[in-house]
RNA sequence: CGGGGCGUAGCGUAGUCCGGUUAUCGCGCCUGCUUUGGGAGCAGGAGGUCGCAGGUUCGAAUCCUGCCGCCCCGACCA
């Protein structure tokens, strides 16, 4: 492809909007542009990225007999109420005004829905069906380039079974399929183990990058390969040990004091022997929660534990059920379930709120004073903290999720009536299962990992060409004939190569090479063409070679593997 | 949806607080000449509903009101 012709409208500077570096870079490089928030094209050279992660995700889905589908965007807004999703999704889901039809976020329904109408079989399982398709969510707020966008590429695979036993088959096929396709498009990335939660089902992986413009949080260990988003991660804590000596209750007058931090000014004391208040309504009941110091309640886990809908009480119902406002609460006297974290149990010569305003109690003893109470872990896990599976420390971090896999079960096969015969002739919902990858994060999160100040860093598999060729100086004719040979030649050896036939300056060009990425760059210029020479510079390392125009052919070959 | 910021030529911007000739500068673009190993030089040129609508005023990019769009933080995220 001679760049003189092709639409590659690189910019030398920074566009306002962008701040995460995938971002700017597929800005700067002409591979995107945005069309409305969260809305991209993809341009020639992104498409041609795009086109090789989708070969790549393709081969990879054959391997394991995938088949390969197209399925509609446009979906009858029917189906998705018999699964009760419209719902589920609310305004996530984007409507179609003039016909009943809702675009589709993600394809478990029509999957099912053909599923209904073919696989009546025992015999017609097990089934490996996929499509890379575009996919549509009305994101509240899209972000981060094409990270998240309100319109994306999704790898959506679905598997059909007859059991879970046949499901958990399926699961490890598309567990091994996914690490081959990371690994072959050169990305460092850890699989995170998730509950599955209400999908239900009995597993459920994500597999995850390291990145500051990553919106999960997640613990991992470098020393086993732990890693759990900290919704669900645990740690290894000790409880802050009892003193030998309990004090009795005592009240003292706490004006104005609110948090915790105001609370250890003022007494003078450490946060952690501090138990935080935070009251939650449980569908209708009451739960105190006790928190040591300034440790945030994880409402995932609350949530999980006490089943249900969960949510923090209003200041007026606080008011109403305790006496006092937040800042003055605590378990004395507090008549309702009362939980503390396991960092808290069986602690002595505690401070707490008491319950009644600008005044906290001092002296608290949980096993005397407190019962009732129970111990769970309700902590966020923070950076430094023991990991769960050995002796290693966690660390937390953001990342991004570029793909998940999990065992969706028969939800959508009951809702939808997908149901099968067995040998026996007795009918059984269809076990399902549900992969997914973000087509154009996986883009993004390699270029977060693989590019310096100049640009992209392209490897073999992602490269949008083999070779950048560049011809120094297009009003030299020798320079021209020369690098049009080289370019004929690589071209008719299969190679697939950018040759940059503009007029423009060295460094203008070699500026634009750099910020393309491509990983081998061919310098066509007068001074080695004396010498019969032309150079070769790798991307990757910015090593510059010499060599004979005779021995490119070879000398390419070599480099490009 | 809450908080903050921004909107001036294809891109990046000055001017806005404190209203006043023809809206600033750089890049890019067009023409010509020169130049060609790290984002060239000279000369000439094109390109603007100052986000949109309304208002105040003799006069609005500038002040006021409403709306739209974009970015960031938060909430949300099968």
């Amino acid at each position: 492809m001679k760049l003189s012709k092709y639409f590659v409208p690189t910019l030398k500077e920074v566009p306002a909007d962008a701040t995460v570096t995938s971002h700017i870079l597929m800005l700067r490089s002409g591979m995107i542009r945005m069309v409305s928030a969260g809305i991209y094209s993809f341009l020639p050279l992104g498409y041609r990225v795009l086109q090789k992660v989708s070969q790549i995700i393709r081969e990879e889905m054959n391997a394991i007999g995938g088949q390969e589908f197209h399925l509609p965007a446009l979906s009858p807004k029917e189906i998705w109420e018999e699964t009760g999703r419209v719902e589920a999704f609310g305004d996530i889901l984007f409507h179609i005004k003039n016909r009943e039809y809702v675009l589709a976020p993600t394809h478990e329904e029509i999957i099912t829905f053909h599923a209904k109408n073919v696989v009546k079989s025992y015999k017609d399982m097990p089934q490996i069906w996929y499509q890379i398709q575009t996919k549509f969510r009305n994101e509240p707020r899209p972000r981060s380039g094409v990270i998240r966008g309100r319109q994306f590429l999704m790898k959506d695979a679905y598997t059909l079974d007859v059991s879970y036993e046949a499901l958990d088959v399926a699961y490890g096929l598309h567990d091994k399929a996914y690490r081959k396709i990371f690994d072959r498009c050169g990305l460092d990335y850890f699989v995170v183990g998730a509950s599955s939660g209400a999908m239900g089902g009995t597993g459920s992986e994500e597999f995850m990058v390291r990145s500051d413009a990553g919106e999960d949080t997640v613990a991992h260990c470098s020393s086993c390969g732990y890693a759990a988003n900290v919704e669900v991660a645990e740690s290894k804590v000790k409880p802050i040990e009892r003193e030998k000596e309990s004090k009795s209750t005592y009240e003292i007058s706490t004006p104005n004091v609110k948090s915790i931090d105001e609370l250890c000014k003022f007494l003078i004391i450490d946060e952690s022997i501090c138990a935080k208040s935070r009251v939650y309504i449980n569908d209708g009941k009451v739960v105190l929660i006790l928190m040591q110091g300034n440790d945030e309640v994880n409402e995932s886990k609350l949530t999980k534990l006490l089943g249900g809908n969960v949510r923090p009480g209003h200041p007026e119902e606080l008011l109403e059920i305790t006496g006092a406002d937040a800042g003055s609460i605590g378990p004395i006297g507090f008549k309702g379930r009362i939980i503390a974290d396991l960092k808290l149990k069986d602690r002595n010569n505690l401070f707490s709120g008491a319950n009644k305003n600008d005044y906290h109690i001092g002296g608290i003893d949980f096993k005397r004073d407190v019962p009732s109470i129970e111990y769970v872990d309700l902590r966020f896990v923070k950076s430094g903290e023991g990991c769960p599976n050995c002796n290693n420390k966690l660390e937390v971090f953001t990342a991004i999720e570029l793909g998940h896999i999990f065992k969706l079960g028969t939800k959508y096969s009951e809702a939808l009536k997908a149901l099968y015969l067995d040998e026996k002739g007795e009918e059984h919902p269809i076990v399902m299962g549900s992969y997914g990858i973000g087509v154009e994060r996986i883009i993004a999160c390699y270029i977060e990992q693989n590019h310096d100040e100049k640009g992209i860093i392209w490897n073999k598999a992602l490269t949008p060409f083999d070779i950048h060729l560049i011809a120094l100086n297009m009003k030299n004719e020798t320079v021209v004939s020369s690098a049009e040979g080289i370019y004929n030649e690589l071209k008719n050896a299969g190679y697939e190569i950018l040759f940059d036939d503009r007029d423009a300056a060295a460094g203008f060009k070699f500026n634009d090479a750099d910020l393309l990425g491509m990983p081998i760059q061919i310098v066509i210029g007068e001074k080695k063409l004396k010498e019969n020479k032309c150079e070769i510079k790798i991307r990757k390392t910015g090593e510059r070679l010499d060599v004979e125009l005779k021995s490119l052919m070879s000398k390419v070959k070599e480099l490009v593997l």
